[in-house]
DNA sequence: AGCACGCCGACT
DNA sequence: GTCGGCGTGCTC
C-alpha cells in the first residue's frame, strides 16, 4: 500500500472542460466515493464540485493542492451509472463536466444543503380528520387544501410536498385532524393495479405487450408506433402493471405539453401508489423529495419531462418515452442533450427495455427501425370501432377567400354542424400573425429588439413581439408620416374568430391558445366546454393538436399547410406532417367518422399527397429517401456553432476564427457550412450568427468536436461573444 | 462564469 | 492625489 495521500479528482461548476485535484483533509481517511458532493475552495469561491474519483498522482505539484472543505453527502447523490451517464452526455454534447452534473442536479443540492436522510415523516389524516369534510373549510383555504391533498393520499404526504406554511399544519394538528408519522425507510406503498373491468385488448396492443414482456430484463429498444386513438397509453399500462407489482421501478418521459392532469389522473387512478410527478411548477423541496423517494425506491412510478431522464432508480425495470417525436424532448440552451437519445443510452446501460412510443414517430427512429437496432411494433388500427379520420387536400388556389376560411371549408362547415357536428378549427399561428400598416405610406411595425413585426393583439390594444416577448400600446399615428389611417393586416386567431362569428351567426366559437388561457383555470374551462360539445366550433392553435380527446368533433380544418414546405429548415417538412397527423387525431374518436380538410396552395406537393394518400409511414419512408439523397440526418451527423453578441461583427469574426481552427482540425468527411448569420439576424437586440459542422462518420464529428470546442474560448474573438455548440441540433435553419 | 489584477481618465 | 472603467488571466 502506497502512503501517498490520496486525491481525489472533482468537477466543479464552472465552463471548464477540466475536473480538478484535490486533497482530503487531514483528518478525512476514507476519499469519499464518485458522486459525492464536496465543498472545494475555487479561486477565491467556495463551491459545491463532485467527485469523479480518485488519483494516486496530480499533475499539478503537490504543494499547490488545495484540500477539500467539506464531504456534503455521507452516500453519493448520483450512483456509479447516472455518474456514467452524465460523464459520457458531457462528452457526447461538449458541455463542461462541472455544468453538466450540475444541471443534472435538483436546485436545492446544487448548494450545501444536505440530501436529508430516510428518517423522514409524513402528515397523514387522522380518524377524526378523515370525516372532516374539505367544504366546510371555506374560511381557511389553505387547510382546505391540506385536507384535500391528504385525503387523496392515504399513506400520507411529506411536509415538502404540502406547499403550505408549517402554522396551518398544527393548525389541523391541533384540531387532531392530522398527525405525524415516521416513514419506513425504503418502503414503498404498494397496492395492486385496478385493472378496469371488460377491457379487450386488440390483437396489436396484445402482440406489443407480449414483446415488450419477452425482452424480461434485457436491454431492447421498442418503437410503438400507434394511430392516436389506438391505446398506447394502454399498451403502457399493462407493461407497467407487473413491474410495479414485482417492485421494479418505471420511469416514463412526456414531453412538456403532454403532462397534463388528464393524463396525471389516468396513471394515478390505475395504479394506486405514489407516483413521482416531475413537472415544471415544483418547488426546489418538492424535486428534491421526489427525487429522493425515486433514489430510495419509495417511488415506483416516475412521471416526468426532460429533465426526468436524470433521476436517481434504485430498481428500474422499464423506461417509456411517450411522443418520442416531439421537439421538447431537446434541451435548448446549457447541455443541450436529447432526453429521448440519453433515455435509450441508459436503458442500454441498465439493461433494461425501453419503448420508445408516437402516432408520428421521428425519421431518427424509423431510421433505427431499418437499420434493425430497434424493433417496430405497430397499432394501425383505433381501439373500439372508431374509423380513421378521411383526409383531404383542398385546393385554395382561385377559391374565394374570406380571409383564411375558403368557400369550400364554409361550407363543409355548415354540413357538419348541420348535422350535428363538432368542428375544430387548427390554425398554425406562425407567419400569421397580424401586423400593423400604414395605409398612407407602407410603413409596419417593428420590433425595436428583434428584425421581426410586432403583431397585433386587437383585444388588449398593444403590439407584442413574439420572438422577444417585448410589448408596446398600437400607434394611434404613423410614426413615419403621421397618418391616422393605421390597419391590422393579416390572420390571427382573434381575426379568424371574428370571421367565424360572423359566418355562424349563434353558433358558439371557443378559442384556445396562449391568450385565451393565460390565467390558472382557463385552459381546463375551455376543455370542458370543448369536451362536453357546447361548444361547436373550436379554434385552436398548437396546444389543441396534443393529447386532448374531443369525442364529438367530426371536422377538422387545417387552415394553412404551406408553411411547412418550402421552409429552409430540412425538418419543416417532417414536422408539418406530424402536425396533420396529430391534429387530425382530434377527429371522429367516437362513433363518428371524422373528416380532415387540409387548406393549402400546392395540393401537388409530394410530401402532402403522400401524406394524405397512403398516410404517416408512406411518408416517412419518402422523407427518409430524400434525407438519404441529400446526405442529411439520420443520414449525416451534424453539430451547430451559434455565436451572438450586441454588435453585428463580433459572432461573424468568432465564428470566422472558429472556422479556420476547425478546417485545421476536421477530416475529409467533414465539412464546414458558414459562418452565415441566422435567418432573423436580430433577435431580442443580440446578433446572431452559426457555422454549420456535417460528415457522414459520426466518429469523425465527435473527434473533431472533441478537439476543437475547449480551444474555442482561447481565440481572441471569444471574449466578445456568448458561444454555445448543440450536438444533434433540432433547428439549423 | 466569477473574481482578481492592472493600467489609464474625471473627481473629491 | 484617488475611484473606477473593462481588458487579461487564472481557477487544483
Amino acid at each position: 500500500m502506497s502512503a501517498a495521500p490520496i486525491i481525489v479528482e472533482v468537477a466543479v461548476p464552472s465552463p471548464l472542460y477540466r475536473s480538478f485535484d484535490y486533497r482530503l483533509p487531514p483528518a478525512v481517511a476514507a476519499a469519499p466515493p464518485p458522486g459525492t458532493r464536496v465543498l472545494v475552495p475555487f479561486g477565491r469561491q467556495q463551491l459545491v464540485g463532485m467527485v469523479l474519483g480518485t488519483r494516486q498522482h496530480s499533475d499539478l505539484a503537490p504543494g499547490k493542492l488545495k484540500a477539500v472543505s467539506e464531504i456534503l453527502d455521507a452516500e453519493p447523490v448520483f450512483d456509479p451509472e447516472l455518474l456514467q451517464l452524465l460523464r459520457w452526455a458531457a462528452r457526447y454534447y461538449q458541455h463542461p463536466i462541472g455544468e453538466a452534473l450540475a444541471t443534472a442536479l435538483p436546485v436545492a443540492l446544487r448548494k450545501t444543503k444536505p440530501v436529508a436522510g430516510d428518517n423522514a415523516t409524513v402528515w397523514r389524516l387522522t380518524e377524526l380528520g378523515r370525516e372532516q369534510s374539505p367544504a366546510r373549510l371555506a374560511r381557511a383555504a389553505r387547510q382546505a387544501e391540506v385536507l384535500e391533498a391528504l385525503q387523496s393520499h392515504p399513506q400520507g404526504v411529506a411536509r415538502e410536498a404540502l406547499p403550505v406554511p408549517l402554522s396551518v399544519l398544527k393548525a389541523l394538528q391541533s384540531k387532531d385532524w392530522i398527525l405525524e408519522v415516521a416513514v419506513e425507510p425504503g418502503a414503498p406503498a404498494r397496492t395492486p393495479a385496478a385493472v378496469p373491468h371488460g377491457l379487450q385488448l386488440t390483437k396489436a396492443q396484445q402482440h406489443a405487450i407480449d414483446s415488450v414482456r419477452e425482452a424480461g430484463d434485457q436491454f431492447r429498444c421498442f418503437l410503438l408506433e400507434g394511430v392516436t386513438g389506438s391505446g398506447k397509453t394502454e399498451v403502457y399500462l399493462q407493461l407497467i402493471a407487473p413491474l410495479l407489482e414485482s417492485g421494479r421501478q418505471v420511469l416514463v418521459l412526456v414531453p412538456e405539453i403532454g403532462l397534463t392532469p388528464q393524463l396525471v389522473d389516468r396513471f394515478r387512478s390505475r395504479f394506486q401508489l405514489s407516483i413521482c410527478v416531475l413537472h415544471s411548477g415544483l418547488g426546489d423541496a418538492q424535486r428534491l423529495l421526489a427525487w429522493r423517494q425515486a433514489a430510495n425506491g419509495q417511488a415506483c412510478l416516475i412521471l416526468g419531462t426532460r429533465s426526468a431522464i436524470f433521476t436517481p432508480l434504485k430498481n428500474p425495470g422499464l423506461i417509456i418515452v411517450d411522443e418520442e417525436h416531439d421537439g421538447s424532448f431537446k434541451q435548448q440552451d446549457g447541455l443541450r442533450y436529447s432526453a429521448r437519445d440519453l433515455a435509450v443510452w441508459r436503458a442500454h446501460q441498465l439493461d433494461i427495455p425501453i419503448l420508445l412510443g408516437s402516432a408520428t414517430p421521428s425519421l431518427e427512429s424509423l431510421y433505427n427501425v431499418q437499420q434493425g437496432r430497434y424493433q417496430h411494433l405497430a397499432l394501425a388500427q383505433r381501439a373500439g370501432n372508431a374509423l380513421p379520420p378521411h383526409m383531404r387536400l383542398l385546393d385554395l388556389r382561385g377559391q374565394t377567400m374570406h380571409g383564411l376560411l375558403s368557400d369550400a371549408l364554409l361550407q363543409t362547415m355548415h354540413r357538419h354542424l348541420h348535422n350535428d357536428g363538432q368542428i375544430l378549427v387548427f390554425l398554425n399561428r406562425r407567419g400569421y400573425a397580424p401586423v400593423l400598416l400604414c395605409h398612407a405610406c407602407g410603413w409596419v411595425a417593428e420590433c425595436r429588439r428583434c428584425d421581426a413585426r410586432m403583431t397585433v393583439h386587437r383585444r388588449r390594444g398593444e403590439l407584442r413581439c413574439h420572438h422577444c416577448g417585448s410589448q408596446r400600446p398600437v400607434d394611434r399615428f404613423c410614426p413615419a408620416c403621421g397618418s391616422s389611417e393605421l390597419l391590422g393586416i393579416g390572420e390571427g386567431t382573434e381575426r379568424v374568430e371574428q370571421a367565424l362569428g360572423e359566418h355562424f351567426a349563434g353558433q358558439t366559437v371557443l378559442r384556445i391558445d396562449r391568450d385565451t388561457t393565460r390565467r390558472k383555470g382557463a385552459l381546463e374551462n375551455a376543455l370542458d366546454a370543448a369536451q362536453s360539445g357546447q361548444a361547436r366550433i373550436l379554434l385552436g392553435t398548437q396546444m389543441l393538436a396534443k393529447g386532448h380527446h374531443f369525442p364529438g368533433v367530426t371536422l377538422v380544418a387545417i387552415l394553412d399547410a404551406d408553411q411547412g414546405l418550402f421552409s429552409t429548415d430540412f425538418r419543416a417538412s417532417e414536422r408539418m406532417a406530424q402536425m396533420i397527423i396529430q391534429v387530425a387525431g382530434r377527429a371522429g374518436r367516437s362513433d363518428k367518422p371524422g373528416e380532415v380538410l387540409i387548406q393549402t396552395h400546392h395540393p401537388d406537393h409530394p410530401l402532402l399527397l403522400q401524406l394524405v394518400a397512403e398516410g404517416y409511414p408512406a411518408f416517412a419512408t419518402a422523407a427518409l429517401q430524400e434525407r438519404r439523397e441529400a446526405m442529411l440526418p439520420p443520414y449525416a451527423s451534424m453539430a451547430l456553432l451559434r455565436a451572438e453578441a450586441a454588435a453585428a461583427q463580433h459572432p461573424r469574426t468568432f465564428l470566422e476564427e472558429a472556422c479556420a481552427l476547425a478546417e485545421s482540425l476536421r477530416d475529409d468527411s467533414v465539412q464546414l457550412w458558414g459562418p452565415v448569420t441566422a435567418p432573423m439576424e436580430r433577435r431580442a437586440g443580440r446578433y446572431r450568427a452559426q457555422l454549420l459542422v456535417q460528415t457522414a462518420q459520426r466518429a469523425a464529428l465527435q473527434r473533431l468536436l472533441t478537439a476543437w470546442i475547449p480551444c474555442l474560448d482561447s481565440l481572441k474573438a471569444a471574449r466578445r461573444v456568448r458561444w454555445s455548440i448543440d450536438v444533434d441540433p433540432m433547428d439549423t435553419y
